[in-house]
DNA sequence: ATAAACTTTCAATATTATTTGAAAGTTTAA
DNA sequence: TTAAACTTTCAAATAATATTGAAAGTTTAT
């Protein structure tokens, strides 16, 4: 294969990937371009290489910012601002899981503790279906959870040697 | 919050939580309706329940029953099909994860692996990005996917047990 | 063999998510 | 202060995905 053909995979794969995990298509793709760009690129840069609108770019580039994957540049003299992408995939990977963490681990922690909460007849086989459910579902959201949290703080050397400690 | 109550918000919440991380919505509401269910239910039980036509019904319990989250249960003299959940959390997350692993990491390991192959001048920036880029890649990918395939073989106390030794 | 009971299919439709592009907004240099 | 260079916004258009429901298919009991 060809590095032009590469890069076309990589980015399309990335995209797809991303899509299947609940990240929008281009967000990733744009991704995957600065991933591979050894230079920060610029908006129009990003627009015509992916065949993206000017709109679509500047939404996406927003949106990467935000996850903390990517950072503006700006070098003297230019008005352009130009982008580049965060390359230590530990960051990436920690990055991406302290953002869902946040935004959909968390609610769903918060909705089932109040769900454990409900009270009701230990007899009746439709309560006590739920709250064994709700609590087992608990109890492994709490295992994720607390796992991601540690998995935060950790240095990239010391969670896979640890892992692999483990998983021999 | 009364039993009731609780029980819409948590298929709700799991409908939810299953869109944002690439799986139908419906799909995760009548898999959250059997985990809370005490008894199987038919087809009609969820259309009711859940306000779903039969043909989105019918899908929706046949891709269930491939991920290996639902079996169907025949009662002798009955005609009807039954259906129940796995209820066990570690199987159900163990299932999830080993089809997700199938149809999403395999086949990206094997194109990183073509990638990791496409050779190129090493003095070529765009060459050595894009190099360093896959290769790290393919290293995390295979990272994850190893403690994969060692979760995917492991027992639930021996595996959190594990965990919380090293995330104490 | 028939018909009732039930399941499956799939083209049409509805819903949801994404993208566009032109207009509005902002910043900078002169 | 002006205007060029650039960025941001958002309503409308498009594309992707999910759902419906009626018809076709299947199974079972008689």
């Amino acid at each position: 294969m060809e590095l032009a053909e590469g890069k076309l995979k990589f980015i399309e794969a990335w995209g797809k990937l991303g899509s299947e995990w609940g990240i929008n298509r281009t967000m990733a793709q744009v991704h995957a371009l600065l991933l591979i760009s050894p230079d920060a690129l610029t908006t129009e840069d990003i627009m015509e290489t992916l065949s993206i609108s000017r709109g679509n770019a500047n939404m996406t580039l927003r949106d990467l910012i935000g996850w903390g994957l990517i950072e503006k540049q700006h070098r003297a003299g230019e008005r352009k601002e130009y982008f580049f992408a965060e390359k230590d995939t530990w960051t990436i990977a920690r990055q991406v899981a302290q953002e869902r963490k946040k935004r959909e681990l968390d609610p769903v922690i918060k909705l089932l503790n109040e769900l454990a909460e409900i009270k009701g007849d230990e007899k009746d086989p439709e309560y006590k279906t739920f709250k064994t459910s709700v609590n087992d579902i608990n109890k492994l959201a709490k295992n994720v959870n607390k796992t991601l949290e540690t998995m935060l703080k950790a240095e990239e050397n010391w969670f896979w040697g640890s892992i692999f400690k483990i998983f021999k």
